[in-house]
DNA sequence: GAGCCGTATGATACATTATAACGCGCCTGT
DNA sequence: ACAGGCGCGTTATAATGTATCATACGGCTC
């Protein structure tokens, strides 16, 4: 068992107090950029609009919403814009999609690799990425068990964040 | 190596070469009857219809899937009752909704507890649910580390299933 | 049996989420 | 220059899911 609060801004699942949401959000995009520079993939302005949208609401968005607050000098961009960058995002591992609320969510710590989880609040809806290797384990020995090839896994667990479980 | 192809007709992830699939059929339904007993609840006409359809399919089906093979003596019912009849069931553990693909999955195996997985393969769309301990326990370990209070987990698993992997 | 209440139904309309299709302009490589 | 690829911006439309309302039916009490 792990007390072990706040280790770095990032991996905290849930945002705490001290959280220097400024530099969370800059630091994601530099590491974005990388990414994308790393593959001569253009973070274009879209991209990179959307992506910012994610990280400073710091909770799961969903398409629409991000219409709504993409500021575009008066007008709004269509849905397929979002949905593109969308795609982009995600197919890089910096955003991700959360099913279970057809929502998108920004990726603060790099994406690693095949199984994530995510814990989703019922109540006030926030989320938080995290993932570890006992759940990849247990994925891929489902899979094994039962001869299906693995190629990825998601795991959505709904509940209580700390805040509402507290004021609950 | 032949460990046990076949034990019961729910217990194989996915469905092998002796399936008995009509008997599959009828248990199910009849473990749904004896689950609606038991809560003094209705398994109506309309519930059991669509109960029927997904345990046939034996894949998950898109809900507008479900009003199309819904013969109904020539006519279709608007997809709100195929919407109530799936929240119905989905509330009593007789079928699920695979969130990443928007469908709607019977329950074989009769419903128990929280984190369930889902074995969905990227090619021909059979699916499969599964449980286990480890899993359990890693989606319970994850909250606790986050000190995230659970309430229910989903893992869908992407992948090839064993007919696919081997074809391809 | 008459009246009442709760639930399921059947229907229409609507809301939300996501994609298809197309042409334009900008780069880049030759 | 210019051809090809890619991202953009737009329009239209598909796919998925809900709200609402009137009705029907069963069980209950009186």
């Amino acid at each position: 068992m792990k007390p072990a609060p706040e280790p770095k801004p990032g991996s905290a699942p849930f945002p705490v107090a001290g959280h220097d949401h400024r530099a969370c959000i800059d630091g994601a995009l530099a590491r974005a950029a990388e990414v994308c520079a790393r593959r001569s993939l253009p973070l274009t302005e879209n991209r990179r609009a959307v992506l910012r949208l994610l990280l400073e609401s710091h909770r799961p968005l969903g398409a629409y919403e991000l219409v709504e607050r993409f500021d575009w000098g008066g007008r709004r961009p269509a849905p397929a814009q979002i949905y593109r960058a969308l795609r982009f995002l995600e197919s890089l591992g910096l955003a991700h999609r959360l099913a279970s609320r057809n929502a998108y969510l920004a990726c603060y710590a790099a994406g690693d690799g095949c199984a994530q989880a995510f814990l989703v609040c019922d109540r006030c809806g926030a989320a938080a990425e995290c993932a570890g290797d006992a759940l990849e384990a247990a994925a891929r020995g489902l899979a094994r068990a039962a001869r299906f090839e693995f190629r990825a896994g998601t795991l959505e667990i709904a509940g209580r964040c700390p805040d509402c479980a507290a004021a609950a």
